[in-house]
DNA sequence: AATTTTTTGTTATAATATAACATTATGTAA
DNA sequence: TTACATAATGTTATATTATAACAAAAAATT
């Protein structure tokens, strides 16, 4: 079996609901919302997240439980990630900088480890929140 | 009521338990750990994890849900972490490495956010691991 | 000593995630 | 095109992680 190129009936509704958000969804609110589709267990849900972090249609904030779809061509297939996070408003956006993942792609320290992944989550205060 | 300076008993019976441990420790690990020791409930540990982490004297690995002690002068209070996470045998590492925080600790981007933290978790294989 | 703040203790419950197993669908190859 | 292997689904139950709400005790501030 070739690698899986087109999406399944559930990672596309679940895939679907993500793209429409304007800001991170947990699973259980996904769960909620894709009910009358007929996903009605987590499990459901979570396959389908998991499949669709894997193939990096969309990404988990892990500090806040949440998903994210991607928005930067699939994230080399979710390995290098980064996200600023409101403290304020929770608004999250995902950082699309080529010096910032050249650098982390890059970065080897002297433990010998050879990083084939990475998840950064910058936090602070939104323009807008900066402002109040 | 001035900053604190000294731990409370609960901490410090947490703390200690985090700081001689080699590995990650989750909250239910721990809570069994000190049961001996009279903390009985979720939330008397979830509470002095909180206000360790606050201060900066232990870590939480967000993509583990685990907790480690920081091995690195308490880490600016914990504004500024990353760490290394072999994804075979699960062993975690504070990076301590100050261009990596310096960088990180300047990286703007045109979002006009400013940045008050940050959290970085690599991902790979560990020098045992990978000579398997 | 009175006041405020922080920490604690306690019970209950919410939120997040996976185990286990049976079934169905899909891709691969003889 | 049938057998085989793999992947996805459906379902029930349960494990794991984390917080709400409230009363009481301890510690710092005035
Ligand atoms: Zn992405
Ligand atoms: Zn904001
Ligand atoms: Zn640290
Ligand atoms: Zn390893």
């Amino acid at each position: 079996m070739q690698k899986q190129e087109h999406l399944t009936k559930n990672q596309q509704i679940v895939l679907d609901l993500v793209e429409k958000s304007s800001e991170p969804l947990k699973a259980y609110s996904i769960l909620f919302n894709v009910q009358k589709k007929g996903l009605k267990a987590p499990l459901q849900v979570y396959r389908a997240l998991d499949k669709l972090v894997e193939i990096g249609k969309i990404h988990k904030v892990e500090s806040r439980n949440a998903f994210v779809a991607c928005k930067n061509s699939s994230c080399q297939v979710s390995k290098a990630t980064a996200f600023s996070i409101c403290e304020s408003c929770e608004k999250v956006t995902e950082i699309n900088n080529s010096k910032l993942s050249k650098y982390l792609n890059n970065f080897q320290d002297n433990s010998g480890m050879k990083y084939s992944k990475y998840n950064l989550e910058f936090f602070g205060l939104c323009k807008k929140c900066k402002n109040k």
